[in-house]
DNA sequence: TTCTTATGCATAATAAACTTAGGTATATAT
DNA sequence: ATATATACCTAAGTTTATTATGCATAAGAA
């Protein structure tokens, strides 16, 4: 991933943007959903994926749910009332951040 | 600044483009410019910014050049070869990146 | 059958890239 | 006089990620 580094900040933003369109979703899913959207342009590792999901069901944004699938685990998450606030929120932030960045590196781009 | 922290890892490409359209800046002028271009959406810290600067220069990518204007001080930066070819190749990532993000926050939205 | 790959979770140590908070100094406007 | 704008800088702390592990089951290949 040569542009790792360059999503920071909107990890957290894209696991509600995905978890408020699949309803409910685990991580290791997280991780091949977004690998698949992007065509494997972001690779979300798992160093950053749970502890993010952690921090976001502490924060009272996530509920979880644990289900036992093929005798393996997995933690099922999805948002709460509150996190489905936050997450029209913070795709608002993440959209408006994403003109200016197209804006200032490409101001020939239009965007519809 | 609600979205400040979702430019990280996009400062150096920042500066290398606008310092490859504007021809040579000053410290202050980057960030001026920038809250320009994005009506005060980026608000590059002075924090960020110098440590930034500095680090470019010490990679070879800029040259400085010191002048007094109205008494004061400015650091005229500039790229050099080096900096010129790394800013193709880091405008390709940032232009790729901002696409995969476009397509995962709002696949709706196309890109011309 | 053993070994690797895929699935699925997790954390600790480290690194990168910021913010915040300070510092110095001159010019201009109130 | 005092505040705001211009212009540079660095150090401490925070956030957010990577890298390196670890554990465990299932499936497929050698």
């Amino acid at each position: 991933m040569g542009n790792s580094k360059l999503y920071k900040g909107s990890l957290n933003t894209i696991i509600l943007k995905l978890l408020d369109e699949q309803g409910k979703m685990y991580g290791y899913e997280i991780t091949q959903k977004v690998k698949a959207l992007t065509q494997g342009e972001l690779q979300i590792t798992e160093g950053a994926l749970y502890p993010a999901l952690h921090k976001l069901e502490a924060e009272g944004l996530l509920d979880v749910e644990v289900a036992k699938v093929d005798n393996r685990l997995r933690k099922y998450y999805k948002l709460t009332e509150a996190g489905e606030k936050e997450t029209v929120n913070r795709l608002a932030e993440l959209e408006e951040f994403i003109r200016s960045m197209q804006n200032l590196v490409n101001p020939n781009w239009s965007i519809n």
